[in-house]
DNA sequence: ACCTGAACACCGTTCAAGT
DNA sequence: ACCTGAACACCGTTCAAGT
């Protein structure tokens, strides 16, 4: 006799990004995933794997998220990279758990490509893809670094930004 | 009556950081550290809080390596980066832990030390800080990119670090 | 003093039994 | 067809009892 579903995929992947957020990847337990969505634990297997797999299915919607915003940016240097920032300020845990593990291809392709196109028209076609590189190695490296706390000499952390943001200009433009 | 001690805090964290790259941040459990010391879980519980704390420990002590390797390079930025990579490549998991959680004090004011004093010779004193920022920023996205496999658009990775490497000397030299 | 077995709480996962 | 309680394995942690 079949039964009305309770909860969905979507609904169990959207309750583990905000409880990631809540109480960190300690806090990403089954038992409160599933609780969050009105179920028991167990019922949780009808829809993911296992838990790594709903940890990997919270990654792919958070790449996908920020894509989203990327594309729906002006597609300018400046505005991908405060997008980012801002996207990472919005969901550390999230930001950080999408370089946690092995990264899902969609990020290079969908919001990688993105700066490959803006990076190229400073730096010239036959280098569009190494200044995607340096532009996007500095932007993540700057935020885990923010995230972590690792700034900690004094000076000001959005004139760091700032600063970065301009010197890889000059640095590309060559 | 006196027991000889059967291991000692930092056989335990040696453990810990050895575990640590065989079988990633979840082989890392007091029972595995314990068994690789030759001691049962609970007498760990005599040198470290808790795991937590076992963690926090491996992660000073990857920082201090770290740190003592930039300290014994020539210390020019060329060196300092390249040091910089061949540790991250040597031991993943540890430099992936050190921006998990908190990174400890440590972290900036004698790895990053290093590269102030660098940085600062190309960009000028009034922006050493901002250009050591700029520099370690880069580097520490572009190992953790490298190491979650996000650089999957084709092209050499090593070249990719060059051409980084070379814009970022540009920008700076401005 | 340090070490251990036993015990407890908690979590991931499976499965037979319910509807 | 989906949901659940019960059960099992495994891990972190505490503690009384050993030496």
């Amino acid at each position: 006799m079949p039964t009305p579903e309770r909860t969905s995929h979507t609904a169990i992947v959207d309750a583990g990004r905000d409880l990631l957020e809540e109480s960190g990847p300690n806090g990403l337990t089954m038992q409160a995933v599933a609780q969050r969505v009105g179920v028991r634990a167990p019922s949780l297997y009808k829809r993911v794997r296992d838990r790594d797999a709903l940890i990997a299915a919270v990654v792919a919607a958070t790449v996908d998220d920020l894509a989203h915003r990327l594309e729906a940016s002006d597609r300018s240097l400046e505005a991908l990279v405060r997008t980012y920032r801002a996207f990472a300020h919005e969901r550390p845990e999230g930001f950080r758990l999408m370089f946690a593990g092995a990264a899902p291809q969609e990020l290079l392709e969908r919001a990688g490509g993105t700066i490959v196109a803006s990076a190229g028209a400073l730096a010239g076609e036959a280098h569009a893809l190494d200044a995607a590189r340096l532009v996007t190695a500095w932007a993540t490296g700057f935020l885990q670094m923010e995230l972590a706390g690792a700034f900690r000499l004094g000076g000001d952390i959005d004139v760091a930004f700032d600063y970065g943001l301009a010197a890889l200009r000059r640095g590309l433009a060559s």
